[in-house]
RNA sequence: GCGCCCGUGGCGGAACUGGCAGACGCGCCGGAUUUAGGAUCCGGUCCGAGAGGGUGCAGGUUCGAUCCCUGUCGGGCGCACCA
């Protein structure tokens, strides 16, 4: 036996599929089809962290799986690699961002063949090749041409880092999700993708896929569905205020109102003379205005507000005059940015009432509202409310919502905490915005015969402070006739968020080289829907739900087959540093999975990064547990010393063969691969312990562990296999349901619930035999004679309970 | 604050639908081999000498609870002044 030198193998097997190119999918065939999806890669310049093989690895044995069991499999990677950190490289190191690309893409690449992961390379695709961005652009334009796009003037997140625009779901706990920076609003004229127009959508139609719970509750929570009713307030100024609220029932509680600080009446009102407070206004306005992202929405925050003086709203069903306020824990944002305050049972609205000494009036009964306001939907009853005492809150709400229907106050209303997607970006490595403004046209879509609109090379692509493009300092690009009526026109110089490119990527690999389309309609009906989609949590309210937008929208535009573009999503867990803290380059507990692969080799890796811990769950990296995964590839191997020959399982060892078969395949559908590679350990154990292996258990251990070790279990295919293909597509062993079961088992017999003794009996005996064989046993038969035996309980194959009294 | 998830040996983690807790691996201990170390192989390894006791803690349901229920403590995640 030669020593097992992965360095070597794996070198050798990498080639041959990349020669045969053995992975390459095809668009015509006659299996089954399997599309595998994991999220692409960003190619920072930190390379490969030992976080992507875990996603990587899992998907590629599903799909090296899948392959044995006849599909033809789709697993295909590629580049997203447009993004700032590429930019910031490439200002830092005066190198341009292309080649900053090129170089990490290379460098990530051949970090992933290293791992032997079985990509397709042939559709390998990259979201800044320009023959990619036409495809990006063109969706934008159809977007655009749908009324989906729209460029509107308002307060935007504004990352004072990146000195650019941020959407809502890239700001995180007031911060920029991507550096850190500081947040703060600027009123900025911007694209916006109208994903508000899908939100009902987007969530019903979770009811389609397979997602983890998680997943769905974190998108549905995030979509922010609610029920209640607008309806408006008559002021003593003439203009009545709108507003929202999911408590309808509680009008009579209304005692007051609030408004934004950027509320236009507040604005008209001044124009008016209306408010005889006007200075002290503004310069509320002024300081809400200034706060960041961060200080308006730090939590146990003291209410603040100034009383507009001089105009009264109405409540509308007691015809009671009450104050307004402006106040910022009223969002612009949200509803109508006004709201009707009702202290007794709402919480922000009676610590609010507190501070300022206004009535707190109880309207659902239950509670002590002068201790805290009572928000029970449930048990209360309706108290001072008119022609609503004595419901529930229920039958209130349904009752006060026809009332204000029919005097044409106020009606239903959904609301969603959704807000439609900032797509404009002030930074040059991004796909170009295809659209020109004329004067005369307005904004007019670049024809779709001259996309792709290319970035241009230009010397300096530094962000600006005046919080332009840097596109827009370069003339001659920016200068071009309007495509409609021919007069000097600009293009637009903001570019598309990073999250553009990603957003429809899955569908470019299914047909990769279309110079047509996107895809050719026949790839998209063959491939879709993608039938298994891996990647991070953290991509929840971003990526996932960005892409399920596009693709709904091509969807509705005949441009794809589905209505949902994934049909299972699973996440696996982060892979953290050795004391469990999220592994950083500042605490210096990164590991680099080219020092393992070096070390142990890549099958090590991947049999390690599968074993490590739950797939869903955070796992701590321990190079000291590499080994026991090395160890086991390693007596895998040294059992080439002992195959025996014959093609078949020996008796003895068909319970243990049938029962791995049937194991693993569970384990590995139900992304329990550590228990799959637990149950492989186990079975070698067995054959170790056997002294040997007949050529045809080898051959099945082999098939088994080739989605996890594909190298090593490749080379000694060529040896030991069949004389047939490359045990990459050779047919996945299959179990016998009536071989999974031994003849007799061991059964556990209990007195009173605690284990005395354990019993060998038939597989499938009856009571009686059971019973029998219990009482057999010395211990038992003295535990009985020294009670009263008051109940005995079986449960084949599992256990006896003798209870006993006395 | 609201919603969700998780607490099991020294460590990572197993345990079908309520039925023998601790599979598998790491580490550790002992032995073999070795000049030595490393590597490898064999044996042991929840605690306790034993009866017995053990799944964060306190209760409950049950013949039987890591699993179900109530309360509580600890950790994590998501949303967060969303009316």
């Amino acid at each position: 036996m030669k020593p097992y030198d992965p360095s070597v193998i794996e070198k050798k097997w990498q080639q041959e599929w990349e020669e045969k190119n053995t992975f390459a999918a095809s668009n015509d065939s006659d299996k089954p089809k399997y599309f595998a999806l994991v999220e692409f890669p960003y190619p920072s310049g930190q390379g490969l962290h030992v976080g992507h093989p875990r996603s990587y690895t899992a998907l590629d044995v599903i799909a090296r799986k899948r392959r044995m069991q006849g599909y033809n499999v789709l697993y295909p990677m590629g580049w997203d690699a447009f993004g700032l950190p590429t930019e910031n490289f490439a200002i830092k190191n005066h190198i341009h961002p292309e080649i900053v690309t090129r170089n990490n893409v290379a460098r990530f690449k051949a970090q992933l063949q290293s791992l032997g992961l079985s990509f397709d390379w042939t559709r390998e695709i990259n979201t800044t090749d320009p023959a990619y961005y036409k495809w990006t652009q063109w969706i934008f334009l159809q977007l655009f041409k749908h009324g989906l796009a729209y460029k509107k003037e308002m307060a935007v997140n504004w990352c004072t880092g990146c000195k650019c625009v941020l959407a809502n779901e890239e700001v995180v706990g007031g911060v920029c999700e991507r550096c850190g920076g500081e947040v703060v609003h600027k009123v900025k004229s911007q694209w916006m993708l109208k994903i508000t127009a899908y939100a009902q959508r987007l969530i019903d139609d979770l009811a389609l896929v397979d997602y983890p719970e998680r997943v769905k509750a974190q998108q549905i929570n995030w979509i922010g569905r609610s029920e209640g009713a607008q309806l408006s307030f008559e002021t003593t100024a003439g203009d009545p205020v709108l507003i929202y609220t999911t408590r309808p029932d509680t009008l009579f509680g209304a005692t007051y109102m609030v408004v934004s600080p950027e509320h236009p009446l507040l604005a008209q009102w001044m124009e008016k003379g209306l408010l005889q407070n006007a200075a002290e206004i503004a310069a509320y306005q002024k300081l809400a205005n200034q706060k960041s992202d961060f200080e308006r929405t730090e939590v146990a925050k003291e209410k603040t507000g100034v009383r507009l003086c001089g105009v009264e709203a109405i409540n509308p069903v007691n015809g009671e005059k009450i104050p307004i306020f402006t106040s910022d824990y009223v969002l612009t944002s949200y509803g109508t940015g006004a709201i009707m305050a009702v202290p007794a049972h709402d919480t922000r609205d009676w610590e609010f009432a507190r501070k300022f000494g206004l009535p707190i009036v109880e309207v659902v009964k239950g509670g002590e509202v002068e201790k805290e306001a009572f928000t029970d939907c449930e048990t209360g009853v309706m108290v001072n409310s008119g022609f609503l005492n004595g419901m529930t809150v229920e039958q209130a709400k349904q009752a006060i919502i026809r009332y204000l229907t029919e005097k044409g106050i106020g009606e239903k209303k959904v609301n969603y905490k959704l807000r439609d997607w900032v797509f404009s970006r002030q930074r040059y490595w991004g796909e170009p915005i295809p659209i020109v403004h004329c004067p005369h046209c307005g904004f007019v879509p670049v024809p779709e015969d001259q996309l792709p609109v290319r970035l241009p090379k230009v010397d300096s692509y530094e962000p600006t402070d005046n919080g332009e493009s840097p596109l827009s300092q370069i003339e001659d690009w920016v200068n071009v006739p309007c495509p409609h009526c021919g007069a000097p026109a600009q293009r637009e110089t903001d570019t598309m968020p990073q999250w553009a490119g990603s957003s429809w990527y899955f569908l470019r690999y299914t047909d990769p080289h279309d110079a047509q389309g996107f895809a050719s309609r026949k790839a998209l009906d063959y491939w879709l829907p993608v039938d298994w989609y891996n990647g991070g949590m953290e991509h929840t309210t971003l990526h996932l739900l960005y892409s399920r937008f596009w693709y709904k929208f091509l969807y509705d535009i005949g441009q794809v087959p589905t209505a949902e573009p994934y049909a299972k999503r699973t996440s696996h867990g982060m892979i953290l540093g050795k004391g469990g803290e999220k592994m950083s380059k500042s605490r210096g507990n990164v590991v680099n999975p080219d020092d393992i692969v070096r070390e142990f080799g890549a099958d090590t890796l991947r049999v390690y990064e599968m074993f490590i811990g739950d797939f869903e769950k955070a796992a701590p990296w321990s190079t000291d547990s590499v080994r026991g995964s090395r160890r086991f590839l390693e007596r895998v191997w040294a059992l080439q010393d002992n195959v025996a020959d014959g093609d078949a399982v020996r008796p003895a060892l068909e319970l243990a063969f049938h029962k791995t078969i049937r194991k693993v395949g569970e384990d590995v559908e139900n992304l329990k691969f550590n228990t799959a590679i637990a149950a492989l350990m186990a079975l070698l154990n067995e054959l170790t312990a056997a002294g040997s292996v007949t050529r045809g258990e080898y051959r099945i251990l082999l098939k088994l562990l080739n989605p996890f070790a594909p190298h090593m279990t490749e080379e000694l295919w060529e040896t030991y296999g069949d004389n047939g293909a490359q045990l990459a597509y050779a047919p996945w062993p299959v179990f016998d349901q009536a071989k999974c079961v031994a003849d007799t088992v061991e059964i556990a017999v209990q007195v009173n619930g605690k284990v005395k003794a354990r019993v060998m009996i038939p597989n499938g005996a009856d009571a009686p035999t059971a019973y029998a064989a219990a009482r057999a046993d010395e211990k038992i038969a003295a535990l009985l004679a020294g009670g009263q035996l008051v109940k005995e309980l079986y449960v084949p194959g599992k256990l006896i309970n003798f209870v006993i009294k006395g």
